[in-house]
DNA sequence: AAAAACTGCAACCGCTCCTGT
DNA sequence: AACAGGAGCGGTTGCAGTTTT
């Protein structure tokens, strides 16, 4: 597939970028918004290819972004989120507001990998083929998840909800559809899954009523998981969720 | 004090996926 | 259905700063 055209066949400029350059950046992009990455360096007066703006913007001039040291409740969630979903990480930082997977991927490598290994533990497994009997539950919680979800963006999407997703996903931690796309597009493979073609008609009602059900499931599998794991949280109590998504979603 | 080794982070590269034609 | 362009992601690299010898 057609691959983005490297920055040096065009000489454009490589390397770190310069203060000047992110005032261009962020000045542009708070006046017009970051449109077509592609065209932004044009337009926006910088010599440099839209690959390198979107980086920048994205891992490190974004208003929201947060600074300084990790939280200790920020260290367990990427490393149980690692545990789950492997090197994904836009979905460990969708968990995480404020940061980056950037970010989150070199405090892993840097950081996380040395202190596990001095801990005596082994990388853990990677991906929802984990062995833990507790991340395997966590991996159909993920995967109940990412179906609603799927469905309540479709919802969204066709204008017969008033919010979006991503509205509930402000109120609480779960994350916006796009950060797990790849978690659907698997699922959505499963053979025997019918399902996910019959979701394009899916009713308003029925979507509602699957969240609950979603909701429910998830509150069962939590509960499982709080029990295990001395009351690690990496989402908030279920009725929190439950309250929150559905008062901002529907 | 100087050199070597190590560490951490920003940025780049190349691949895959998504979307429009 | 096939193709092309654009966007996003994960892996890797380069280098400045810090620590150790």
């Amino acid at each position: 597939m057609g691959r983005a055209p490297c920055c040096d066949k065009k000489g454009l400029k490589k390397g770190p970028w310069t203060p000047e350059e992110d005032k261009l950046l962020v000045d542009y992009i708070q006046a017009n918004g970051h449109g077509s990455w592609r065209l932004l360096p044009k337009l926006a007066g910088l010599n440099r290819c839209g690959k390198s703006c979107r980086l920048r913007w994205t891992n490190y001039l974004r208003p929201d972004i947060k600074r300084g040291p990790f939280t200790a409740e920020e260290q367990k969630s990427i490393v149980q989120l690692h545990g789950i979903v492997g090197n994904k990480w836009s979905m460990i930082a969708a968990q995480l507001p404020g940061r980056t997977d950037n970010e989150i991927k070199n405090y892993w490598n840097t950081h996380l990998k040395k202190q596990l290994r001095r801990m005596g533990l082994d990388e853990p497994p990677l991906g929802p083929a984990a062995g833990c009997p507790a991340a395997r539950h966590m991996a159909q919680w993920e995967t109940a998840r990412l179906e609603a979800e799927k469905r309540l963006s479709m919802l969204s999407s066709s204008g017969a909800a008033a919010t979006t997703l991503t509205a509930a996903a402000a109120a609480g931690p779960l994350p916006p559809v796009d950060a797990t796309k790849d978690a659907v597009k698997q699922e959505a493979a499963l053979p025997g899954d019918d399902s996910s073609a019959a979701s394009n008609e899916v009713e308003p009602a029925d979507a509602v009523d699957e969240y609950q059900m979603f909701l429910d499931f998830a509150g069962e599998e939590l509960g499982l998981f709080h029990g295990r794991h001395g009351g690690f949280s990496l989402f908030p109590p279920i009725d929190v969720l439950a309250e929150s998504s559905l008062d901002t979603a529907f």
